[in-house]
Order: C-alpha cells, then sequence, then structure tokens
DNA sequence: ATGCATGAGTT
DNA sequence: ACTCATGCATA
C-alpha cells in the first residue's frame, strides 16, 4: 500500500499543490510567458548556500534585455530535506585508476591475480573486426574510437584521468546474499577460480593501475597479455558488451540486478542506467576498461550459479533532493544544437546571454552543454543502428538514405 | 533507452 | 567552471 512509485523523497512536497503550473518565470516580458520548458516543480534541491551562480547570473541576464521587470519571483528553493545519509561509505580507490588514497579498512575485494583465458578477449582467435565505423562521422572526436590505434592516447593526454571515489556498501551491514550465494553446485567447466570472494574486508592489497597505453613490463612472469589486466581494444569492449548483454538475458537477469548484484559482490553500485550504458557502449572509453571486468566476474558468478534465487535486497536511497528533470521543447533544443556546432563551449557570458533568450535558466543551459559535450565523447553516437546486423536495405525502394540522424560531428579547435 | 542533474576531482 | 562518472526520472 505504500507508494512504491513515487519518490521516497518528496516528503515537502507541499508547494506542489498549487493551481498553476508554472508561477511567474523569468519569462514574464509583459505576454509571453516563458513556455520553453516546463519545469514543474515539485521536488526538493539542495539548498546549500550554494546556489550563488543562480542567482548572480540571472541578474545580468535579466538586464542585458528586455525582460527586466522583476526578477526575485522565481524562487525556486528546492528545499534539503536530509543532508545526507550514512547509507554507504565513499571509498575511494579504483584498481584501474591510480589512486592516491589509501583507504584504511576499506581495501577492495577486487583481486588481481585471477588469469584465465577468457573466451572473448584474446587477439588470437575471437578478433572480429566489424569496426567499419560508418566513416561519415564518429570518428572525429579526441577520443574517438579508432580500434587498436592511438585514438585513446589523445584522449587521455588530453583530458584528465580524474577518477572518483567509488561507493561501495558497508561490508557487513546488509545481507550478501543475492546472487552469489552460491547453491555451491558447478564450477566453471573451463576456468578455476581458486580464491574466495571475499567481499567484506579483504586482506589483500593491489597496486594495481592500468594506463590505456603504458603497457606494463612483464618482467620475467609472462602471463597472459591479454587479460583483465591490460587495457581492452575498443573492439574488445564492443564484443564483451554484446556477449555481455546475451548472457545477461539468456539467465533472465534484468540491467538493474546487475547493478545490483555488482554492489553486493564488489561494493559498487551501479544503476541499470550505467549497465544499459555499458552494454549500449556510451560510456567513455576508461569508463568502459573500468566496468569491464566488474561485469565480467558478474558473469562468472551468474553462470556458476545458475539456478539461484534471485534475491534482490534495494538499498535505502539518499535523501538528497533533486531537481525535477527540466524538459526542454524540441525547438529550443534545436536552437541549441545550433549554437553547439558554432561554440561547443560558451563562456559563462554566452551561457547567460543564451540562456535568457531561451527563457531558461543560466544552469540548466550550462548543464546541457555539458552533457552535450561527454555525449560526444561516448562511444557509440546517436544514431548509430544499434544491431549491426540488420540493416534494412529495401531492394527497389529508398535508396540514398543515410542512417545519420543528426547533423556531422563538429571538430575540434585545436 | 535517454535526458537532465549532481558531485568529486581538476584545472 | 570544467570534465567525468553516474543516476533519478521519464519518454
Amino acid at each position: 500500500m505504500a507508494t512504491a512509485t513515487s519518490s521516497p523523497y518528496l516528503a515537502s512536497n507541499r508547494i506542489l499543490s498549487t493551481g498553476s503550473i508554472v508561477h511567474s518565470d523569468r519569462g514574464v516580458g509583459g505576454m509571453q510567458r516563458g513556455s520553453t520548458a516546463v519545469t514543474s516543480v515539485s521536488g526538493g534541491y539542495r539548498g546549500d548556500p550554494s546556489v550563488k551562480m543562480m542567482q548572480n547570473d540571472f541578474m545580468q541576464g535579466a538586464m542585458a534585455t528586455s525582460n527586466g521587470g522583476h526578477m526575485l519571483s522565481h524562487a525556486h528553493q528546492w528545499m534539503t530535506a536530509l543532508p545526507h545519509a550514512a547509507a554507504a561509505a565513499a571509498e575511494a580507490g579504483s584498481p584501474w585508476s591510480s589512486s592516491p588514497v589509501g583507504m584504511t579498512g576499506s581495501p577492495q575485494p577486487q583481486d588481481v591475480k585471477r588469469n584465465s583465458g577468457r573466451e572473448d578477449m584474446h587477439s588470437g582467435s575471437a578478433l572480429q573486426h566489424r569496426s567499419l565505423h560508418l566513416g561519415s562521422h564518429q570518428a572525429q572526436h579526441p577520443g574517438a574510437w579508432g580500434g587498436t590505434s592511438a585514438a585513446h592516447i589523445a584522449s587521455i593526454s588530453e583530458g584528465q584521468q580524474q577518477q572518483q571515489s567509488l561507493i561501495y556498501s558497508q561490508p557487513g551491514g546488509f545481507t550478501v546474499n543475492g546472487m552469489l550465494s552460491s547453491p555451491g553446485s558447478l564450477m566453471h567447466p573451463g576456468m578455476v577460480r581458486g580464491d574466495s570472494p571475499d567481499l567484506d574486508h579483504g586482506s589483500h592489497h593491489h597496486h594495481h593501475h592500468q594506463h590505456p597505453h603504458h603497457q606494463q613490463h612483464h618482467t620475467g612472469v609472462s602471463h597472459d597479455p591479454q587479460s583483465d589486466e591490460d587495457t581492452p581494444t575498443s573492439d574488445d569492449l564492443e564484443n564483451f558488451a554484446k556477449q555481455f548483454k546475451q548472457r545477461r538475458i539468456k539467465l533472465g537477469f534484468t540491467q538493474a540486478d546487475v547493478g545490483l548484484a555488482l554492489g553486493t559482490l564488489y561494493g559498487n553500485v551501479f544503476s541499470q542506467t550505467t549497465i544499459c550504458r555499458f552494454e549500449a557502449l556510451q560510456l567513455s572509453f576508461k569508463n568502459m576498461c573500468k566496468l569491464k571486468p566488474l561485469l565480467n566476474k558478474w558473469l562468472e558468478e551468474a553462470d556458476s550459479t545458475t539456478g539461484s534465487p534471485t534475491s534482490i535486497d534495494k538499498i535505502a536511497a539518499q535523501g538528497r533532493k533533486r531537481k525535477k528533470r527540466t524538459s526542454i521543447e524540441v525547438s529550443v533544443k534545436g536552437a541549441l544544437e545550433s549554437h553547439f556546432l558554432k561554440s561547443p563551449k560558451p563562456a559563462g557570458q554566452e551561457i547567460t546571454s543564451l540562456a535568457d533568450s531561451l527563457q531558461l535558466e543560466k544552469e540548466v543551459v550550462r548543464v546541457w552543454f555539458c552533457n552535450r559535450r561527454q555525449k560526444e565523447k561516448r562511444m557509440t553516437p546517436p544514431g548509430l543502428p544499434h544491431s549491426p546486423e540488420d540493416e534494412y536495405s529495401q531492394v527497389g525502394n529508398m535508396s540514398s538514405d543515410t542512417p545519420s540522424p543528426s547533423m556531422d560531428y563538429q571538430r575540434r579547435v585545436l
């Protein structure tokens, strides 16, 4: 009977009971209501005093155009409720990136000592190069996915190699069953896993850092060069993602299940979104590389425990409030797109004026550009056929139909 | 499956 | 103020 579909943290939604959808936006210059974006305010937002940007820039934008008439009527105070919840501890230690932080008492259950010949990654047999890449687009970005070329190098060298802390569930804080509580039946018919997945507190420490182009020198001990320890190529990632999805579906797991299972397995919970994006290769190269070992391990566990009860336990979300998603009108999106092509990185002032002309909050515009830039860096550009096998080529009918919905991609301003 | 959003870590 | 990883909410 509980409101399962509602947001658990919408405790302060007493202001949404108003009949007016838009409450005095800044678009009122006289009669033109701001209908470009509907931000049905209802949820909470960070009520922290760190909201200096929104207010300040708003003033500038208001005085710049004719809309100046009022400015303090759009009080979007998404109130805060809970500053933070101590549901999970922050862990800053990713085995894939160099993490200078040595968190005490939080070693990663990750282990790099398992070297088993997987069936999908090794440049010996399963190399399938379907990197056709359309040639029309998507080969321009700095971190372009040129396959085994030195494409990522440019990306890494230019961009920063920042890594963020990974949240992980506190060991011993909740049930660790899920699907990893293997009924103890069958092992892998092709591999050996001598170690036990001690997820509560592994005593082993690893210091494995992989650089996308710094191949480590295997001194003496020469194990498999193609394992989960070295940098996979984009081809590797591509077919791994594909196989992963297939297996996942075969086993009857949803993307959300996997994300949750990863939490119980390693302590890194992921959302359905992330799993989805992984499968669709919509993450950055680095991100893909980071997630692959985890998902790979999950695959092992998953099909080793074929038939285990999929008990999923949800962890409580934080009490953080989130601004309601702003729906940007299509026409406005088009305008933003145009602007993006001209200047992908507009300055603050530019954003302000643009936001004002589009009757959007500056923050919204700023975030839009950020997201747009990120999207540009993804592996799979929007518009690509998701399945390379189904190419509907109708004979005798449509002939020149380029599957590129969006315009050609931008170039850098080196 | 995606659009908009948050926040840590950089620059 | 930006990048990057990640996710809630939604189409």
